[in-house]
DNA sequence: GCTAACTGTGACAGCTGTGTATCACTTAAG
DNA sequence: CTTAAGTGATACACAGCTGTCACAGTTAGC
């Protein structure tokens, strides 16, 4: 787990957090992910109110709304490194590792995209993603292309498809026909729908 | 073309326009588009230099920033509308006209996501998508059902993965690789890439 | 050229969100 | 138990966007 520090009003002091207060940062960033997701432009006042606390806790423990916003991709680029490493951990084909993957971030529930188009433009590219995100992602990719599984080259392209059916199918009732398909696994449906977009198996010719 | 009518305060007085205020509101509409693709958030002030005009004008054409939106998106439904009905004028195999219409599309520049998530709350479903354009979407993919050419089968599913395909190319810069591969054309990128999402080409089984 | 229509400018009130600060109260941690 | 840390409540200043208005200047249309 990460300790989070005493940062308020920016300055970190090194000084460890009570239990509580720490425990309420979390529930913080909890909650600015769920309302945030719903609404983009959602004020600090409601996500302290779905976080069950007050907006000045809220200011006490980000001293901004962009340090707030900083945090949480902060937290789900991590939760992307970690997703990562967990699906290339030991040697298993490109396609195994590709659909571990997308179980790992679905299980995380990450609400994909929310903050990432906020900080889009302050990362300035990526769409918001950490270079070492980016670069990890193009890595799979990279080693579908090797095994077959794809041809498509572009890794702007790959990434982007990827996160964007991601988010779709995570916003799909859990009663649509295709997902029922495809044995009511939304990884299943995005990585067969990855795979498919980026020209798996066979290129076509118009 | 569409002529605008005095609609100052909400009232509609059945009176038209003089020719340089529907040139204007054109102009705002467009400025709008462009803007709030960049910024959805961004404010009526923002709009109207975009337009070339006061932010005062903006709102003897529009009464409310509301007003705004849902005149954009209704010239988006438009749109679309007319796009289907080209796409599909003569009895061309679905594929072509699948490609046509995203041709189409990609020639109205229409900044195709922008509103429609602004709106998607007050229509409540769809996207922002009129139930009409919905529909025309739902028979082009049954059409390419038929046709063999997806074997996805929910009408959700096919229509957001397209869409959402459809955003993501927009922004692809031009000398993207999988772009160049496919002869430059960013409908020919989509329609395979939607063909191959949704199924295309033997049902695969994991 | 005349007139009605349209625009620009500037000003105003109202609302919402942000950020800060203070004070009393509660609670975790030694 | 004692203390330092954390929270809730409240108030305040500030900024930005919205919506409306009035007035003077400009322009399209007959």
């Amino acid at each position: 787990m990460y300790h989070f520090r005493v940062a308020t009003a920016g300055r970190d002091t090194g000084r460890r957090l009570r239990a509580d207060a720490e425990h309420n940062t979390a529930r913080i960033l909890a909650a600015a992910e769920e309302v945030l997701a719903a609404d983009p432009a959602a004020s600090l006042e409601r996500i302290g109110e779905a976080a069950g606390l007050t907006r000045a806790t809220v200011h006490r423990r980000f001293a901004s709304r962009r340090a707030l916003l900083e945090a949480l991709t902060e937290q789900l680029n991590q939760r992307y490194l970690t997703a990562l490493d967990q699906s290339r951990a030991d040697g298993a084909p490109p396609l195994v590792a590709f659909r571990r993957l997308t179980e790992i971030v679905f299980e995380l529930k990450a609400g994909h995209r929310f903050a990432m188009e906020l900080m889009s433009d302050e990362t300035g590219c990526h769409g918001g993603l950490t270079p070492e995100v980016a670069a990890g992602l193009e890595e799979v990719f990279a080693q579908l292309r090797e095994a077959g599984e794809i041809t498509a080259t572009g890794a702007d392209w790959c990434r982007q498809v990827y996160l964007a059916l991601l988010q779709e199918a995570d916003q799909l009732p859990e009663d649509a026909t295709d997902l029922v398909q495809a044995g009511r696994s939304k990884a299943e449906l995005v990585v067969r729908a990855v795979v498919g977009a980026l020209g798996g198996h066979g290129s076509r010719s118009t």
